[in-house]
DNA sequence: AATGTTTTCAACCGCTTTTGG
DNA sequence: TCCAAAAGCGGTTGAAAACAT
């Protein structure tokens, strides 16, 4: 049992490590009785050995529903990389738009593909990316707007950086929000993910992205839509 | 086939923010 | 209004898997 070795029980019991397909069972048994959240009184309820912040973390990032299993598609790709640009590693904020994913997913998959040790040929994906991103200049203030945002430099200590402008950012506040602050725009992304789903329309030439398709995207029983839908209709 | 190296990603840690009493 | 507990976040780790020699 507490043979698994490397990870032991913490001072107080806790066990660490990963989790077994009973203790899954046990957590999932306790949230379809008392619903998610209280995690530090899974212990209790279900003799479970784990404390709240791994009994959370284990049903965010692997039991909750609605999760997508499986590769990132190349529409996911491209969101996060347009996403990371404009917001840095906000991971849980580029998570929204992404329904099914999570932050540690999104996080994971940044730094295995675009945080290499110097050797850009992993990068092929945003360079492909890119590629794909250079045949879209035809289109006014958005098409300039990525051009920006895309601008690449690398980074002497390997990271991989895609730079939006200041002058990026403000645009994106004015097109869109006019009235509202940076720190508003932090609460409500809605209108910079708007901006990147109208662009990516204008990216779709070759049919490989769908009009509209960042909104689609969002599973409509997703909580986030609910908060999206919100922050849009106070934009306006 | 055996061993060494690299990559991946689930889960941890410490810190910050939010919540509720 | 304050404070403690819970939730949330981002960076980091390391076991296992994948790959190379």
């Amino acid at each position: 049992m507490e043979g698994m070795m490397g990870w032991r029980m913490a001072e107080e019991g806790w066990r660490k490590g990963p989790w077994t397909p009973a203790e899954d069972k046990l957590l999932m048994e306790y949230v379809a009785l008392h619903g998610e959240g209280r995690w530090s009184s899974v212990a209790g309820y279900s003799g479970l050995k784990r404390n709240g912040k791994s009994c959370r973390l284990r049903w965010v990032n692997y039991l909750r529903p609605g999760l997508k299993k499986g590769h990132l598609s190349p529409q996911e790709e491209g969101i996060i990389i347009e996403l990371h640009a404009l917001w840095g590693n906000k991971w849980s904020t580029i998570a929204r738009y992404l329904p099914g994913r999570t932050d540690n997913e999104i996080k994971n998959y940044w730094r295995t593909h675009f945080k290499t040790k110097g050797k850009p040929l992993q990068n092929e994906k945003k360079r492909k990316y890119e590629a794909e991103f250079s045949n879209s200049q035809e289109q006014g203030v958005i098409g300039s707007m990525h051009s920006e945002i895309l601008h690449e430099s690398e980074d002497n200590d390997s990271e991989m950086i895609i730079q939006p402008s200041q002058a990026t950012l403000q645009d994106t506040r004015a097109i869109s929000c006019p009235v509202t602050t940076s720190e508003q725009q932090q609460q409500n992304p809605c209108v910079l993910a708007q901006d990147v789903a109208r662009w990516w329309d204008t990216v779709s030439d070759d049919g490989l992205w769908s009009t509209g398709f960042l909104w689609n995207q969002l599973d409509h029983d997703h909580p986030s839509q609910a908060v999206i839908e919100q922050s849009f209709s106070s934009c306006f």
